[in-house]
RNA sequence: CGAGCAGGUUAGGCUGUCGCGCUUAGUGUGAGGAAAGUCCGCACUCCAUAGGGCACAGGUAGUGGGUAACACCCAUCCGCCGUGAGGCGAGGACUAGUAACACAGAGACUAAUGUCGACUGUAGGUCGGAGUGAAAAGAGUUAAACUCUGCCUGGAGCAAGCUCAAGCAGGGACGAUAUUGAGGCUGCCCGCCCAGUCCCAGGUAGGGCGCGAAGAUAUACGAGGCAACUUGUGUACAAGAUAGAUGACAGCUCUUGACAGAAUGCGGCUUAUAGACUUGCUCGAUAG
RNA sequence: GCGGGCGUCGCCAAGUGGUAAGGCAUCAGCCUUCCAAGCUGACAUUCGCCGGUUCGAAUCCGGUCGCCCGCU
């Protein structure tokens, strides 16, 4: 799983992605062109300060990359910090990303009584 | 013992597994006292500038010292607050000029002659008081009012700046006796243009440098100084990312962990901050 | 990382040292059979917060909090 980097990826998945919403974060999709796929991680100002915006942002790389192997390729994916992330424990984080997954129908395999 | 004043220290530790940045590749190293706010002062870089002074503009303000510099620090005088230890203070000049002085008050700065008393002796003339008010005729009060005086200041900031450089467009040379282009104006020659070949600078996307081991560094001892600080000797000091690295889980332990995350680097100030530990001093009570 | 601006009633806002205008909204009354419109009245203990200067501060000065804009 590559991690974005470009402003203009970032525009891209923001302003025509597709979006599923979750009270931790919010994930938003959109198809590339490519062999594999993208990630980028996003902490506004409304998740904190700078520590909780660096604290949500290593939660959400930690509950990619336990996904990481069961992700569909050929997507951009864009995930939201929302203000309550800051303070979850990772096990939270990783349950929320995976029922943003399966709602999103990215996940190679998916096994709806886990989600949640 | 109680209440308080002024400081200082610490900022969880250890083990295992997984994971991340840098890397000299070794199982080396890896956030703070404020990394924050960006309020001051520097270094550094580019732009401007022959040199100097004045003016304008901005800053600053007892006095003396420290410092690379400062609005910071130290000492000290004065004023105010506190029983006190202590705390706070933009604290130069209204004998240069201008302006303002609400309400109250007779009168607020080219003043008025209202009131009480005294003197003079009939001029509201002189002196003193009461009352109003922050201030009452006095060289009035106010400069965190304009201003004056002394001192300081060119502007912008690492998104500074330097450098490499796709693509697109541009400039120069060649473009022939000739098949390489049987290109166009044009049927032929010249000329021009285009294609093509070679070269050029500027420079977008993007990359690299700036950017880190060592310097106005920290600390121990000696010397100088009331002190801030200076100086000599010894010792210590390896974060360097660029969507931006320090985390997750488990266990043990203590004092149960707050505020909070480096982004060119330093010196200050200000603000946020759990739980402790500790030094000096003051006031009160009690006992000797 | 850097530069600039703004906070006044529920909303829009005027006020640049001397009693905090005005409009919308709200409430009460009048008018009307009732509603609307109209008329009259009410509506700022703290001018984001803390301190300083001053006799006196929304206003001047310092600090702080929040919001907005600009520069890759």
């Amino acid at each position: 799983m590559i991690v974005m980097r470009r402003q203009n990826e970032f525009q891209r998945v923001k302003h025509s992605g597709k979006s599923w919403v979750h009270p931790l974060a919010v994930l938003q999709v959109i198809k590339n062109s490519l062999s594999y796929s993208r990630i980028g991680f996003v902490a506004s100002r409304h998740v904190g300060n700078a520590v909780k915006r660096n604290r949500a942002k290593r939660l959400m790389r930690e509950a990619i990359y336990y996904h990481d192997s069961n992700i569909l390729d050929g997507w951009d994916l864009l995930l939201i910090a929302r203000p309550t992330l800051g303070n979850c424990k990772v096990d939270d984080v990783i349950s929320a990303v995976y029922y943003l997954l399966s709602q999103s129908h990215l996940l190679i395999k998916a096994d709806i009584k886990n989600a949640r």
